[in-house]
Parts: structure tokens; sequence; C-alpha cells
DNA sequence: GGCGATTTAGCCAGCAATAGTCTAAAAAAA
DNA sequence: TTTTTTTAGACTATTGCTGGCTAAATCGCC
């Protein structure tokens, strides 16, 4: 378990984690890991934030309070030959509305999204349900996508009636 | 019976209540449940107000004095008057990620939602999904849900199959 | 019926246990 | 040297839980 930086030793720590885990979760304490590495605990959401984006494959959800959790999940990617193609020709930094939708027009094609999904996540990325400002806006409806192509491609994400 | 706090096993055991009875209303007595699992009778008032709420698809009533009671009942939320008015009431012009979540559960309890929309809808409101600076991604998130609702509640939009 | 005692539940303040956010300084990289 | 990444720390937000006090309904006695 070594690493250079901190961040690279508790990044590697969760990342054994989650290999050792059979659903690819995990579930931990923010304190209890900080302890574990002798850190301050904003260490730990730190590299929560820097190395588990759902850029790079993972989904992060939290509760505080008593009996509060940190829970990592492994974004397992399905049909990955099949879309990556394609997204990632459609999917840059920026994405205009036009090109979202004609992206959801062909998940539909593909059988991959039915018609309501299709117009739900069309009525997301509309830019009246973006208030931000060009070019940002574009950016922001990016990131969106990307996070709904993620999800669509999981494993365990259920496929159309 | 899991839970990992007291107040999830008590909402545990209340759902699971509501679940053993044919009409979906129980009937107990805040005392008697506080003795059941080893608390403080407000606890069991705490898990109500945060857990049995009418956001949530529950009512409660209750009753004080001799004899008295706490009665919970599961309330199905079929008429659109009804879902127009706790849809804005939940909605303001910030909507934390938690609340979006509740709110699409909520959707998806009630049947206007399928598993997927509510997967793909929560991941396009995600916080790793909206690259904007708090306060102003709740702001954001906000409208995207707007835009949601009122596409889910136009006349023509395809009913769940 | 009236009225105090009893038996409930409601409310609120506060402490405990978590995680999140922001800022600035140190360290590393460019 | 300048910029980016890493780290610590202070402050904030949220959730869980207890205990004390309040309010309402019922009971029992007159």
């Amino acid at each position: 378990m070594e690493g250079k930086t901190l961040a690279d030793r508790i990044e590697n720590y969760i990342k054994w984690l989650l290999k050792s885990s059979a659903d690819g979760i995990v579930e931990l304490q923010r304190q209890e890991l900080a302890e574990r590495f002798t850190c301050v605990p904003s260490q730990i959401s730190y590299v929560l934030s820097t190395r588990f984006t759902i850029e790079r494959g993972y989904l992060v959800e939290s509760r505080r309070g008593g009996g509060g959790y940190i829970r990592i999940a492994r974004v397992p990617l399905n049909a990955e030959e099949r879309l990556k193609g394609w997204v990632h020709e459609a999917l840059g930094e920026y994405l205009s509305q036009e090109a979202a939708v004609e992206l959801l027009e062909r998940l539909g094609e593909e059988g991959l999204l039915t018609r309501r999904e299709q117009l739900l996540l069309a009525a997301a990325i509309n830019r009246q349900a973006l208030p931000v400002e060009l070019p940002r806006r574009d950016q922001v409806r990016a990131c969106i996508m990307k996070a709904i192509i993620l999800t669509l491609m999981r494993d365990d994400f259920p496929s159309a009636g």
C-alpha cells in the first residue's frame, strides 16, 4: 500500500476495499478512515472529490449525523464497446442542447431509452431548465449527460421494459 | 429488522407493521413502543416527524390522554391536484440533493416514475453531475426538477408502462 | 355536571455524532 | 518562479437522541 502522497495511499486503500467487496460497494466512516491514516477528516473528503468522481466511474453517497456514513460504489460498465465510441465522439467538454437531444434520440433508437425516459431527460437538459449562462451551460449539460450515460451503462441498471 | 441507528430500527418496525396490516393503518402507543426499543418516548415522536411525513406518503394522527394513541396511515396520492400541491411545496428556489432524491422516490412509489426513470433522473441531479458551486447548484437542481415535474404533468406525456 | 388526578402525546432546547465546505499554508510540479 | 495539488484546521450543516416541561383527553369521585 505504497503511494507518493497521503491522498494516493488513501485512494489505494479505498480501491483495495472496493476490490475486496463482492458487490463493488464499500461503506465507511470519514472519521474512522481519517484516524487510520492519521489525518484530518476533510482529507478524506478531498480524496473522494478528486479521485472518486463520476468521470472516473465512481458514485459517492453519504449521510451526516449520528450513524452517518460514506458509501462508495464502483460503477460497473456494461455495453462499453457498443457505446463508448460514439458516446465519446458526441460528448466533449461542452454539449449543446441540440447535440444532447440528438444523443437521447439515438439512445432511444438503440432501444436503450424508452420514449418517456427520453422526454424526461430532454426536459432536464433543456436550456430553460438550466439557469446558467453560456458557455458554462453547455459544460453543465455535458456533465449531466455523462452521468446519465454512466448510469445507463451500469451492469445493475434495469433493462428496458 | 436491521438498522444502523435506533431511529432506523423503529422506522423499519413501523413499516413492517404497516405492511402486515390489511388496510395500511396501524395504531400504537408512544410509551409502549418506546419501551419496546428502550428509549425515551420523544424518540418515537422524532422518528414519526422525520420519516413518516406527508412528503413520504404517510399521515400521522394522534390523541393524548387515557387510551391515547398514534395512528399511522399510508396515504395513496393519486389526485393530480394534490400532487401539484406538495410538489410546489417541496420545490422552492433551492433544492438539495437529498430533498430531490426523496421527491423522486416518492414519485416512484406513487407509480409515476419507473425505477429506471428514478435512477436516471437521480443521476442527472446528483451533485457530482452538476459542476456548479453551492449555493447556485441547489438553484440549478431546483430548476431541473421543476422542468421534470412539468414534463411529467403534461397531458400528452405517455403513461407509465 | 364539575373538578382535580391521571394518563397519555407534543414541543423544544440542547448535547452528541456525523459529514460538508471554505480558506490558507505547505509541498510538489511545471 | 508560477501554478497546481495536497494538507490541516476552523467553522457549518445535518441527523440522532434525551429529558424536562406543556397540553390535551380521560377517569373517578363528589
